[in-house]
DNA sequence: TAATAAAAGGATAAAAATATCCTAAAAAAC
DNA sequence: GTTTTTTAGGATATTTTTATCCTTTTATTA
C-alpha cells in the first residue's frame, strides 16, 4: 500500500477527531475502539502526532486529544510525514531505483510517473476537512452514534 | 510503495532476462551482483518465480535461467501475483478498509478509486516485452556490457 | 487528601519481511 | 568417476513493523 498500517491508524483517528471536532476532547480508547485498533499501539501513534502538532492531548480524567488545528489547514500528507517520515511523502520511482529521476529515468519511470505524481497531488491537496464532510455527509464513522451502514441509505 | 522489495527484485530479474532473451542461460548470481541484490535471497525469489511457471531453470555447470515464455506475454501483475500473492493485485481501498466496495465506501473510496485503478490497470496491462525494448531503447540496465548511463545520451 | 481515570513513556514481545548460511542435487568439464 | 559449478532447499539470523505490558505523570472527583 502507499503507506504504513501505522499510518492508516493516524489517518483514521484524525478523520474521527475531525468529525468529532465540536467535541473538545475524545479519549484514545473510544477511538482504538471504533477502528479495532491496539489502544496502546495507538496510544503510540498519537503522540508521534502530538509531537507533529498536529493534535493536542489532555491527560487526566476527562482527557483525551483533539485536533490541534483546523481540519481544513491540514493535508493527509502531514499526517503521513508524521507517522512513516519524510520519505512516504516524496514521490518515489515505482522500479524502486534510488536515484530515477527525469534526467536518469528507470523503465518503469515514464510509464508510472504520471500515476505516481497523481496519488501525491492527491496526498498534498487532500484536507482532512474534506473526509470528514464526506463522512459526515455519507454519515459513515464506526463506533459514533450517528453511524448507519451506507448501504440502507444509498 | 505498491508492492513489497521482492517484488522489487522479481521485476528487476525479469526485465533483466527479457533483454537478454536471445541468450539461453543467465546465472542468478549476474543478476544478483547487476543489481546488488543478495544472491541467496534472490535465488529463492527465482525459485518462486519458477513455480509459478514464469521462469525455467537448469541446474549444474553452465546452468541459469530464462524466461519460461515470450515477455510479451508476461503482464506485470502476473509478477506481483508470484511473489506478493493474490492480494497484491486486487486493487485495495486507500483508506485501508477491508471491505469498501461501490456499495458501502469508505471516506477515501471515491477520491482514490481512480487513482488505484489506474495503478493496477496499468500493472494488468503493461508487459514484460514493453519494458524490455524501453530499456534496450534507452540502453539502460545495469550490469550488462551494453549499459551506459542515460544521462549522457540524452 | 485519597481514589480514579486519562495520556505519556519505556521495556519487551510477536510477527513479518529481508537476509545469510550450509548442504543437497544436478549438470558439465576434466 | 571425480571435481567443479550451478540451482534447490532448508535452517537460521537480522531487521522492521506491529503489538503488548507495566509504570509514571497529570488532572478530576469524591
Amino acid at each position: 500500500m502507499f503507506y504504513s498500517k501505522s499510518a492508516k491508524y493516524a489517518i483514521q483517528t484524525m478523520i474521527y477527531l475531525a468529525v468529532k471536532e465540536a467535541e473538545n476532547l475524545t479519549m484514545v480508547s473510544e477511538i482504538a475502539n471504533a477502528y479495532s485498533i491496539p489502544q496502546s499501539f495507538l496510544s503510540k501513534i498519537t503522540r508521534t502526532l502530538r509531537k507533529h502538532h498536529l493534535i493536542k492531548s489532555t491527560r487526566g480524567r476527562n482527557g483525551g486529544i483533539r485536533l490541534a488545528k483546523s481540519a481544513d489547514s491540514i493535508f493527509i500528507n502531514d499526517i503521513l510525514f508524521a507517522i512513516d517520515g519524510p520519505e512516504s511523502i516524496v514521490p518515489k520511482c515505482g522500479f524502486g531505483y534510488e536515484s530515477c529521476t527525469t534526467e536518469f529515468p528507470c523503465p518503469f519511470h515514464h510509464r508510472w510517473s504520471d500515476v505516481i505524481t497523481q496519488v501525491h497531488g492527491l496526498m498534498e491537496s487532500e484536507t482532512l476537512g474534506n473526509l470528514a464532510r464526506d463522512v459526515i455527509d455519507r454519515n459513515y464513522l464506526p463506533g459514533l452514534k450517528t453511524s448507519q451502514p451506507i448501504a440502507q441509505t444509498s
